[in-house]
DNA sequence: CCTCCACCGGAAAGCCGGGTCA
DNA sequence: TGACCCGGCTTTCCGGTGGAGG
């Protein structure tokens, strides 16, 4: 038997995952009738050959900016084909598409323009656009998606965006800016700022009503019939409710959990998977902030784990101790105790441990705190860094080092 | 009630890589 | 091209402190 006829043939818990990816952007949006209305409003002068304000967008991640505004988009495209007007609609993701030249050249690309990958001048590209927009005539809606990414790195072309207009006449465009970031404004230019935020829609976080709302109709689509054990739902949305609001997580929580009941080859996705879910989610996620982190914060992490196999809970001292043996072992040089307490700072706000500041009286004030992460995962993780990997060759040593050092008073 | 520990955490300066501008 | 600037990371310096023990 051919090995994937196998594997087909056993788990049938979806009918279309992709569904409950971000990417997919569904026929209708629960709970934001108000928003897709309010945009709708302020969009249409472009059916009357008219040229909308700029519209800024702001809400947190989950909240449904992206896909409101790429459904309302796709409707505004129909409309003009119906109605026969030049309409377009652009989508720019500026975490990927993050210059001010390619900006401007994918727009320019969009209306068949040449423009190459890079090479020209960034003003040439600017006048090439309006080259291009000019002789077709068309009227354009820009979607800057994540645009606080494009602040840092291309100011410029914003301000040249919001100026386009002027300097057209058969054409013209206009600018959705969305973001996640509300501190973002502050670091604007005021007079892109007020350009881009003529007007502003704002989306709030869902509830737990309204996320299983959510959830409930792409579970429809994206599973089998009767294959959602009672409660999956509400819990999924209850859980993502708690954090933020963020549909997102939702959705990720329910295409985890029912992934591992896939590969537990079970025919129902059940409560019991919806919690192993939220643990996998939280350790991938952990793994993940731990691999990124500097060395110098792996070998601080490196020797708690150390110490927490003899004791649960360390201060600053007996952590700094041990790092510096770690560091010499690895052949870097240690960072000062002074930073050290800032990289401890720094893990704790990341969730990695739990720090308290407390006074030991005559023997004085220090921090007190513990690892919050699975110390083996954690150690896994740690060990993935080529830098670190000699340390396991001095284990035994090491080990022994840390548990003296505890002792030392 | 005072001392004094062992560190906290603010301020400021130095270092470094990358970007900018003439 | 080199002078210059910027922001992030790190060190240096140092005043501050809660409470056990005297």
């Amino acid at each position: 038997m051919n090995i994937f006829e196998n594997i087909l043939s056993s788990a049938t818990i979806f009918k279309n995952r992709d569904v409950l990816r971000h990417s997919y952007t569904p026929e209708k949006l629960p709970h934001r009738e108000e928003q897709i209305n309010q945009l709708a409003l302020l969009l249409s002068p472009m059916l009357r050959g008219g040229t909308p304000s700029n519209i800024f967008i702001y809400g947190k991640t989950g909240t449904g900016k992206t896909a409101t505004v790429l459904f309302v988009g796709r409707q505004l495209e129909e409309a003009s084909k119906k109605a026969r007007l030049n309409v377009a609609v652009h989508y720019i993701n500026c975490e990927i598409v993050d210059t001010a030249y390619r900006v401007l050249a994918s727009l320019a690309r969009k209306f068949g323009s040449n423009v190459p990958m890079t090479g020209w001048p960034t003003d040439q590209v600017y006048d090439e656009v309006k080259k291009v927009l000019e002789r077709r005539g068309a009227r354009v809606l820009v979607i800057l998606d994540e645009i606080d990414k494009l602040v840092k790195k291309a100011e410029e072309a914003l301000y040249g965006l919001t100026r386009i207009n002027s300097e057209l006449e058969k054409s013209s465009i206009c600018l959705i800016g969305i973001s996640n970031n509300l501190k973002f404004k502050e670091y604007l230019d005021a007079r892109v700022l007020s350009s881009l935020s003529e007007e502003e829609i704002v989306f709030p976080p869902y509830n737990a009503e309204q996320l299983e709302d959510i959830l409930q109709q792409r579970a429809k689509l994206a599973f089998e019939d009767g294959v959602l054990e009672e409660g999956v739902i509400q819990l999924c949305a209850a859980i993502a409710a708690q954090e933020h609001g963020d549909a997102r997580k939702a959705l990720d929580l329910l295409r985890v959990s029912a992934e591992i009941a896939e590969r537990e080859r079970d025919s129902m996705v059940r409560v019991e998977h919806v919690k192993k879910a939220v643990r996998k989610i939280e350790t991938d996620y952990m793994i993940e902030t731990v691999r990124t982190l500097p060395v110098h914060s792996k070998i601080l992490l490196y020797s708690m784990s150390l110490i927490s196999e003899n004791t649960p809970k360390f201060t600053t001292g007996e952590v700094y101790c041990v790092y510096k043996k770690l560091c010499n072992k690895v052949g870097i040089n240690p960072l000062t105790q002074r930073r050290i307490s800032d990289l401890i700072s720094e893990l704790d706000m990341l969730g990695v441990l739990n720090s308290v500041v407390i006074s030991k009286g005559r023997y004085g004030r220090t921090r007190e705190m513990k690892l919050e992460a699975d110390r083996k995962t954690l150690r896994k993780a740690l060990e993935e860094d080529y830098r670190l990997q000699n340390l396991r060759k001095f284990e035994g040593e090491l080990k022994k080092f840390a548990n003296l050092n505890l002792f030392q008073f």
